[in-house]
DNA sequence: GCAATGGTGTAATGCCTATTACACGTTCGC
DNA sequence: GCGAACGTGTAATAGGCATTACACCATTGC
């Protein structure tokens, strides 16, 4: 169906149309952005971005979707690399603020929200491939702590729904203040993570 | 300046454009709301819109102004009805979940952000009135309860962000996912704000 | 009642950009 | 090298809508 060439030229240009669109989707959004920038500064044709993508919102999606990586990944990175609940969480804390409050990943999340006034099927769509999917897995932690007999204050529904919105409030005031609130909330970050350990009795 | 007559009708007027605007806002967001369609639903004209609010934008930040009350009002409500910290806090809970989950506050929050994408003024005037003035107030709560001498594991400033944080990260969660989140933590909104509570030391 | 102030309705104007069409160069398998 | 498959560049199509202009009706103060 596909010979090896057609693929690797036409990968070519779909991934260097995907990282111009990143690029211009973050600096300006996603209405603000024209097709033809996006061909400019990539190279290609307009023809080509229709033959990949089908239109506009394809590729959205694709940008969307290539860094649409849950925060499950990372939880079960950390847990994997062992040690006790809070020394686990410490670790994830950190890969948490550095992913989540990263700014092409708020940016990516301002243009997921303005989408989705007009696009549900699009949000469902996110909101499953990335908070549901960090959801389940924090919660199936939680569990397996409760299961090998941890002490706990606390359901492990609640407590992760708890520590993910340690995380969730911060980037939802990023995305509305763009970087006048995260300089008051994150150097306290650390006391929030250190609250939610103590008051659910890990440390 | 203005006579009595001018500014009454004036006023009707305005009023009927504002609350077409937002209906029309909650319903279909900014961008696919067309001028004429707002002028449709209030009755007026589109000539009036450009006296009373100047252009597009305009009309938006009065719709968006008049509802941004902040949650400070709020917190000064449940602090002046009395009682210990933990029923204060109990009772701002049912205050700040009817407000800051009410769809309408939901869908005025996802115009807000997606429009700070490209006027970053816009945002910071919304994210000032909104969500400083909130945290402030709860700071200066917890700051009384502290020097009147009430046990309390935490600064003020961080339980204040904890607490706030509560419900903003619900509110994320509706702004991204449309309803498809909020069924599954608003049951548990009671069990956080008890392990906030019970965390903070206060019951 | 009457002028003047001010609101109304309609119809341009103008710009922007998604999407399509098409004729032309380029690459690749052989 | 050759020819077919494929990407490219440009330009036309088309629709939407903010914004403005203008001629016409309604209120209001006197």
């Amino acid at each position: 169906m596909f010979s090896a060439a057609e693929s690797c030229r036409l990968n070519r240009r779909r991934r260097a149309l995907i990282a111009a669109a990143r690029e211009l989707f973050v600096e300006q959004g996603y209405e603000k952005t024209a097709l033809s920038e996006i061909v400019e500064r990539s190279g290609g044709s307009l023809a080509t971005v229709y033959k990949l993508f089908g239109n506009k919102e394809g590729i959205l999606e694709a940008v969307v979707f290539e860094k649409a990586s849950s925060g499950a990944a990372m939880v079960d990175e950390a847990a994997r690399r062992g040690g006790a609940p809070a020394e686990i969480l410490w670790r994830l804390s950190e890969s948490f603020r550095s992913h989540f409050l990263d700014p092409e990943t708020v940016a990516l999340v301002r243009i997921v929200i303005a989408r989705s006034i007009n696009d549900r099927a699009f949000a469902r769509q996110f909101f499953e491939q990335t908070a549901t999917r960090t959801l389940d897995a924090l919660t199936e932690l939680f569990r397996s702590w409760k299961a090998s007999g941890a002490e706990m204050s606390g359901e492990p529904e609640v407590l992760a729904e708890l520590f993910l919105g340690l995380f969730v409030s911060d980037v939802h005031t990023e995305a509305i203040s763009h970087g006048m609130g995260i300089l008051r909330t994150s150097e306290r970050l650390r006391a929030r993570t250190n609250f939610f350990i103590a008051g659910a009795g890990l440390n």
